[in-house]
Order: structure tokens, then C-alpha cells, then sequence
DNA sequence: CAAGTTTGATAGCCTCGATCTATGGCTAAG
DNA sequence: CTTAGCCATAGATCGAGGCTATCAAACTTG
């Protein structure tokens, strides 16, 4: 025996009957004739083999095993609207508002070169950024507030997706009259017994640094945490101490003539992988990959290593 | 404009493809004619204004987009076969097998009262018992080792829903010469200072009375762990301290004339939910209420207090 | 290099099912 | 008992989706 299976008019004629509750009013909802929404609910009860409402001509009532339906049906109507929704993103790419979050510790080193980039290549893209800290970043991704999230990887969150963009090696900044100033292959070990001043609690970079430290033995100088990398530049600059900076950083916070040097480690170089974080669920995954490759494209050529793209054929190109 | 949606059967007809990468074979394997399939893949890139295949005489290839799509695609069939699944279901319910997992500290009180009533009223069904903790059992329900889980509420498990079936009391257990021996509101401060024998780490029940105790101050008794109740109950009676039991448990492990007493607490009398878990994507919602019905009618009358039946109107009855 | 083979697209026809209008039957209210 | 409201049924119509036959393109092979 062949199974019928249910038609998506059917589902969506269930759907709205359980929404009226009247199938009168959920037919001109749904744009068609009471006798026809009738006979499609009627129809997917035979091919189901089950009652799935309780008409009186009073009332309509779902049965229970209606309501499992209709919710399942929900599910299944959803999803067909996101392939439209998928669809209609992949025909107009890189449109409209994104919503983008960004930790403090990437966002003043990577947006000034991704910005103008952007605007030149993908003028109807409209970026709504916001900076914080990982934490925050992914609960409002998770929650819908975000569409995206700039941060380091991994971060294991569950129904979260991630794309790898860039791996930025840690750099020591000392002051220029340290020891280890200007250092082209500095073991961790040197950095044992040295005064190191970090980020304040709850940014990922501090949590990475402090590693660093552990490892060397170095200690950290724990009554001087700065609320950004700026700070900690100028307290390295006036002697406190001395500090890690992510490569990226290193353009924008040491400029010449303060009194600063800056010293490469030894391998394994200390590094932490950035990139792209977006709910598993999203419509716009064709958009995200092609703001990846923009990130990429926007980076500055010398300390970062491009992660390997990763999968299939890019064929979504610029629209006009 | 009206936008034309996809249909199921163009949707199947593009995860076929996907899936053989070969529009031929895919039509054989869907039971459709080649160009009755490649005319619905061709349908299905016109209504979304995308091009999803990348054919070429030699291969047949997913572009971006496509990808995409196979994958909600995807999604989309497999939910439209769970509605079948669970039309099917409610049409014989409660049959077949049921994988049930209890804790250790459930299982030997309520199963002997359950699977007599289970069996006389639901001859279909057969149940797979499985006995194991907590912890394992949540595991092996969200793998999908187990379709259903007798435990202690709340868990408060992502994709886990809860069924509460009933609330026990907990009960004090001492030898019959124990100054609190056969109480019956007895105040929680006056465990303060006494030896309470506590199951080993892992069952929820020896958390739930270690609260018990902690809020009482008396003192656990760490040297003498035991793997079930029933040896604590042994230990008990060899003069070694006392213990908590659950109400169910009094009946099957305090018999008479073994130097035994039970006392009740005061109010706030503490004690314990139980309940049903499962997998909130389960097709079988329907069958599990109907066991939850079976589980409550089996409860012993007198010291277990009923939790409300939750929702819905229980239309579906036994078949025959 | 030409013929053959493989494979997906197109054309034309047919069938079945979804939809419509018209109507019937049932229930609750007055 | 009548009326109004509401869902089910009947019969007609039309289009989506199916099939067979054929074509066009590309790789293979003697």
C-alpha cells in the first residue's frame, strides 16, 4: 500500500484552522473557500488516519494528537519559509541591515580596514555595529539581537556555527629601555618573574594573556587591570610594567617616538584564532560567508594568517 | 506579485538529486520519470529565482545556494515524516517497544505496582527496562539510547521535556529504640547532631537528603556509603545511625518485627517530584501521556501526592 | 576524426486532484 | 418553531504534475 503524504496545503489549512478556530475565517485568511480549507483538513485527516479536530457547529477544537500535528506543521511551514527567505537572500546578497557584534580587543584594529572596503564593494550593506565583551556577544546572538559576531574561537556554543578567519600572534611590548626590548625570538621563560599588566575580567584577550603568563611565570600586576588595550599601552609606556598585545594591535597602540618596543616570541608562538559566529539556524549563511571573505580581503597583509576558506564553490557573486 | 512556494514534491526532487548527484538514478530512486524530475528541480529554481544545480552532461553539482536549501530541505522532509509518524502512532498507541530508563531509587518501588497494570490494560507493549542514574539516563535519552525516563524533577535538560507524575515525602528511618523512633512531626532541627547514612555519590536521591541534612545540621556518616536503600536500610537496623527514605520506598523496605520505626516530618515536610522525561522532538508525545495515566493509576493510594494532568483533552483511548 | 553513448532538457499529451459555486444538514438561540 | 450560523457534500472546472518521445550537448572510442 502507498502511503499519501501531506500536502503542504494541508498543513497550512490545518495551521489556520487551529489558529480561528472557525474554518469560515481561517479560509479567508488563508484565501480560499470555506468548502475547499474543509475538505483539505478532511483530506489530511483520511490520509493520517486520524481525527485531528472536533467540529461542532459551534466549536472546533483540536484533538490531542491535533495539537502535536499542528505544532509540527508549524515547524514544517517555518521551514519552507525559510528556504524562500534563503533564496531571496542569495539573490540580492550582502543587503540590508547586518547586525554585527565585535569584541573591544579586535574592533578598533579590524573595522577601520574593513569598513571603507565594505562600502566600497557592498554599498547597500548596512552594518549595525555593537562592541562587547564575548559573553554578552553571544547570549544576544543567541537571542536573536545579533545576526553576527566578530570574536575568537572556539567557543563551543551550541547552535552556534563559527568561521575561522585569521590567526593574530601575541607580541611582548616592553619599554624600550627593558631587557627584553625589540626581541625577535623571545622564549616564554623570559617572561618569568616579570611584572605583566593585563585587561580587566571578562575579556577573552585577558583570559589568553593570562595563559600566556601561567605558563611562563610570569606574574600579573593585579592592581592595575585596564578596561582597554590603549591603557595598558600608556601604563607599559610609563614603566609599570610591561604587557601582550594581539599582532593586530600593534599598528594602532605602539607608535614610534613613546618609548616602546616590541618583541616576538619563540615558537610555539602564542596566537588566538579569530572569526565569524553565527546562529546555526540563520537564512544568511551565503551573506556571512561573503562578508568572511571580505574580512579576509580587508586584513593587513603582514602579521595575520588567513585560515583556509572552507567548503564548496563560491558561486554568489556581486549583483550588478 | 504572489509568490509561488515550493512543494514537497519539488523538494524531494532536489534532495534526490543532491543525494545521487545524478538526475537519472535520482528518478529511479523517487519512482518518477527523468524528466518529470529534472522539470520539478528546473520548477523549483524558477519559483526561488535561484540557480541551485550546476548541471553539466558529466556532473551534477550544488551550487552555494543549493547547499543551503538541500539542507532545510532536508529538514522539511524529515518533519513531514515525523507528522506521518506521529498520525501513525496515535492511531496504535502504546504499542510496540518502549525503552524506559528509572533510577535506582525508583525502579524497585514503582515497577513491581506498574508493569502488572501495564500489562493487563496495553498487552501490546512491551517495555525495555533499563535501571541507571540520573545523569546516565539523560545521556542515553538525549542520544537516543532511551525514549523515556523516570526521574526526579527538575532537570532543566535543553530539548528534555518533563511529565510530573507525583510528589513523595520523605521519611525518617530509626531503630525502634531511637529516641525519635516512630515520630510523627518530627521538626527537621531535631536531625541536628544525628548520623545519617546517605547512598553513594551519583543518585540524585543522596543530593536531595544531603540537603535535608545540611539544612538540618546533622552529620553524614561518609565512611558508610551504600550502592542501594535497601543496604541502608540493613545498616539502620544494625544500630549505625539512621536515614531518609522516599515514601515509596517504606513499604517494600521496612517490614515488621526487624527492630525498625518510621517518622514523619513537619511541615514544610521535604520530598521529592517525580516524573517522566523524554525528548521534546519525540513523535510519541501522545503515547508517554498515556503511560503517565498508567503510572499514576498504579501509585500506591496513600503517601504520594498526585501532580494535576497537565493539558489537553485525552481523546485518544485504548484501541479494542 | 567521426560515430556512438550517455545524460539532461524540451515538447506534447493526459490524468488526477485542488478549487470553486451551490446546496444540504445540524445546532443553538429566541 | 423559526432563524441564523456553520461545516460537510456534490458536481463542474482548470491547472499542476506525470509520462512518452525526442533533441542537444559532451565525452568516449575505434
Amino acid at each position: 500500500m502507498a502511503k499519501p503524504q501531506p500536502t503542504l496545503t494541508q498543513l497550512r489549512a490545518l495551521v489556520g484552522v487551529a489558529d480561528h478556530r472557525h474554518f469560515g475565517r481561517a479560509a479567508a485568511a488563508l484565501h480560499v473557500s470555506q468548502p475547499t480549507l474543509s475538505s483539505a483538513v478532511a483530506a489530511l485527516e483520511r490520509t493520517l488516519g486520524v481525527q485531528l479536530v472536533e467540529r461542532t457547529t459551534r466549536s472546533v477544537l483540536l484533538t490531542g494528537v491535533g495539537e502535536q500535528i499542528v505544532a509540527r506543521a508549524r515547524g514544517v511551514l517555518g521551514a519552507v519559509d525559510d528556504i524562500a527567505e534563503v533564496a531571496m537572500r542569495a539573490r540580492a546578497p550582502l543587503t540590508g541591515d547586518i547586525r554585527l557584534g565585535v569584541i573591544p580587543t579586535v574592533a578598533p584594529y579590524l573595522l577601520p580596514r574593513l569598513l571603507p572596503t565594505l562600502r566600497g564593494r557592498w554599498p547597500q550593506v548596512r552594518l549595525r555595529l555593537r562592541e562587547a565583551q564575548t559573553s554578552t556577544l553571544l547570549a544576544e546572538l543567541r537571542g536573536g539581537a545579533l545576526d553576527l559576531a566578530l570574536l575568537a574561537l572556539p567557543n563551543d556554543e551550541p547552535g552556534v556555527t563559527e568561521i575561522p578567519l585569521y590567526d593574530e600572534d601575541f607580541v611582548l611590548v616592553t619599554p624600550a629601555e627593558h631587557p627584553l626590548a625589540g626581541g625577535s625570538a623571545v622564549p616564554l621563560a623570559a617572561l618569568a618573574g616579570q611584572d605583566v599588566l593585563l585587561l580587566e575580567d571578562g575579556h577573552c584577550f585577558r583570559a589568553q594573556a593570562l595563559d600566556v603568563c601561567r605558563e611562563a611565570g610570569a606574574r600579573e600586576r593585579a592592581t592595575l587591570r585596564a578596561a582597554s588595550l590603549s591603557t595598558i599601552v600608556q601604563m607599559v609606556a610609563g614603566g609599570l610594567g610591561l604587557t601582550l598585545l594581539p599582532a593586530a594591535a600593534v599598528g594602532v597602540e605602539v607608535g614610534e617616538g613613546r618609548g616602546l618596543a616590541v618583541a616576538t616570541f619563540s615558537r610555539p608562538v602564542p596566537h588566538r584564532r579569530i572569526g565569524l559566529a553565527y546562529r546555526a539556524t540563520s537564512a544568511r549563511v551565503v551573506d556571512w560567508d561573503l562578508l568572511a571573505q571580505e574580512v579576509r580581503a580587508a586584513l593587513p597583509g603582514t602579521d595575520l594568517e588567513l585560515c583556509p576558506v572552507p567548503v564548496g564553490n563560491p558561486k554568489v557573486t556581486r549583483s550588478g
